[in-house]
DNA sequence: CGCGACTGTTACCGGCGGTAACACCTTCGA
DNA sequence: TCGAAGGTGTTACCGCCGGTAACAGTCGCG
């Protein structure tokens, strides 16, 4: 099989990988991957090592659009609290867009976590988010690195942990959320 | 068997199961749960229904002291910034002194998560303390109950995710993590 | 005594991640 | 032309998990 072939047999087991993942979440599984690509477990697993591997495989094309949504975003606004909210609005847009992918990405199974593969490139998605969002703090306000770390963890989290309630309750309307949120980070909380 | 008994065997399976979580975190098994108690795995079924109900069970023991912990931190302060600055101390004095059990707690296995009792006990640590919280603010600051419901999970998923990757990193002393957090909260990052 | 109710066990089920072992080409050198 | 080599694919298995069926022992009670 020619490299060229290698490539493109990979990117068809990652599209099935992808369908899968739409419909079962965090909760697919090997077998039920290797079904929908029409192949068997263990090409499966000559092409991505083990569960690890293709999940992070799988991460980092979902991450990639989010990541340069969230850039953009970041980059378009007129003020910084503009800015911000963009951000928020993009984060939480997507993982409305795509529940089960979020899920996916956010909570990462708790197997295969030795992983190599695992480490390097998920290492949860969250992390990664973090510490982009930590060198985009430190670079913009000046702020100490340290500072900037626990900023970036800290909001992450927040956003994260308010689009995941927001998602099973629907409790506020998207729009309210992102304002609310907004408003947090710049300081309601400290004059309510 | 009696029931002060049967009451009796139910807290000695609980400290088997503490000790196997203490020692495994989120990835005690029941098998290993009922070894170390010394007795089968049907035993533990027949008490606890699955592994949802004696997760739920064990995280109420665990959830206990946190949660007055951290009433008593809010309540104890000078001012509204002394009171968070000692929840969020409190909150991660704990996760640092039993990280098994914190990981336990805020990492919901995703098994069994079809189970009326994890529904209604543990539906993740993190929605009782966010949804706690967010009655404290709502209470204390007068805003409307939609604002405090974000705020709250807003303000959990912060503390919780830097708390996280603290445990992991141990990038900064703990001190200086309490700092920044409130420092955040309380509208620094509008001013830096 | 015999009968039921309760406590306990062993041994199983289906499904998971992961792999060993083997079958089937295709290719290429003697 | 034959046969060894090597990659591609499969089936069938392993150990572990959560969960349960079915059976054994024991105690009280008519």
């Amino acid at each position: 099989m020619t490299v060229a072939a290698r490539v493109a047999r990979r990117e068809s087991l990652l599209d099935a990988a992808d369908r899968i993942v739409r419909r079962d979440g965090p909760a697919a599984s090997m077998a039920s991957i290797a079904g929908e690509a029409g192949i068997s477990k263990p090409i499966l697993y000559r092409h991505f090592g083990d569960k690890g591997g293709l999940y992070a495989a799988l991460a980092e094309r979902y991450t990639g659009e989010l990541l340069t949504a969230l850039q953009d975003a970041l980059h378009a606004g007129r003020d910084r609290r503009d800015r911000v909210e963009r951000a928020v609005e993009a984060y939480l847009a997507a993982i409305e867009r795509q529940p089960q992918v979020y899920r996916f990405l956010v909570r990462p199974d708790d197997s295969a976590d030795g992983s190599v593969q695992a480490q390097l490139h998920v290492r949860s998605f969250t992390r990664r988010l973090a510490a982009q969002l930590a060198d985009g703090i430190a670079a913009e306000l000046g702020v100490p690195g340290s500072r900037a770390a626990v900023w970036g963890h800290g909001i992450v989290g927040m956003v994260q942990s308010a689009g995941d309630w927001w998602l099973e309750t629907a409790a506020v309307p998207r729009a309210e959320l992102v304002r609310e949120l907004t408003d947090l980070l710049f300081g309601a909380y400290a004059t309510a």
